[in-house]
DNA sequence: ATAAATCATTGACTTTTTCAACTATCCATA
DNA sequence: TATGGATAGTTGAAAAAGTCAATGATTTAT
């Protein structure tokens, strides 16, 4: 019999198509976890008004690193274009402000707010646990195995 | 001074920003990986004229699992409508064709021409060759054991 | 037999991505 | 120190991808 839990997930997906030898593709895998869990992430970060994109913005800008506009691009895959627009957004909420770069004047550092850091702690616990719930079939020995392996595979072993 | 391979490759990227919290996230490393990976895949099957998309489209038709669209659509976690789009430019070339379910006649099985087994045959070993580009950073043993786990987060330790 | 549900499809709509200008600024060098 | 070429951010247009509701055919449940 089911229950009011069925609106929420599939219990049993029958996912017959695991066989197919696409599921060794690391390609394949890596888009279907990243798609499963930002569902999630989406879903967790829509209470403050973000989504994954602007929350990644935020918290390079409440990173104090001092990130131009195009470290953020490239950083995070995406068109410096795109960057102004998640900026446009988040600093006419008040979460993030630019300042010229200090020695080269035509980049635009860009760091939090009080309101912006305020607003990220939060995001950041409800991301955390959005995460959690994306790697639920893993243990904690193999989730910092698994981010270990990602992080080497992008930086090598020095990140 | 620089020499031609500069047009290919960012020698010295100077990614500073991977000090950075985010750069523990997994959704974070997941979707940077992926889209990396990206790249080189859909460089290496455009001589075929597959994207990563149509080329997963293609790879679920040359399974013996009789795959229906509406399970692609799943499994790929793509709208029933984008695989539609899809499979009619795969069938317009001759490498898939649409048959309909033997149980079920609303639902139709797609599976791979001759043509397109030989295409595929072609594009894997294509793909193949861009994953190991996409993860030269991991040894063989590294890269076995991030595809189990991104397996078992998806389907659990049976898969 | 009827009603409700499901599959593929279409079309509208929104969002995201990509790319080519453009201005301001920086850097190299004559 | 002036000139030329590169780079950072911005804008806007066009292409691609994603979302979603409606529809006809078929299946399943009652």
């Amino acid at each position: 019999m089911p229950t009011e839990a069925d609106e929420q997930l599939d219990i049993v997906p029958t996912e017959k198509l695991v066989a197919a030898t696409i599921s060794q593709d690391a390609g394949f895998l890596l888009a279907k976890l990243h798609a499963s869990g930002s569902v999630l992430n989406n879903r967790a970060l829509a209470d403050f008004g973000l989504k994954e994109r602007s929350y990644s913005v935020l918290a390079l800008a409440n990173s104090e690193l001092e990130p131009t506009q195009r470290e953020m691009a490239e950083f995070l895959s995406l068109d410096p274009s795109q960057i102004v627009a998640l900026i446009d957004e988040l600093e006419k909420r008040g979460l993030v402000i630019r300042a010229p770069g200090k020695q080269d004047r035509r980049a635009k550092i860009v760091s939090a707010t009080a309101e912006g850091a305020a607003v990220f702690r939060q995001a950041e616990a409800a991301a955390r646990e959005a995460e959690a719930a994306a790697l639920a079939g893993l243990n904690g020995t193999e989730i910092a195995a698994l981010k270990g392996l990602l992080r080497k595979a992008l930086w090598g072993p020095a990140a």
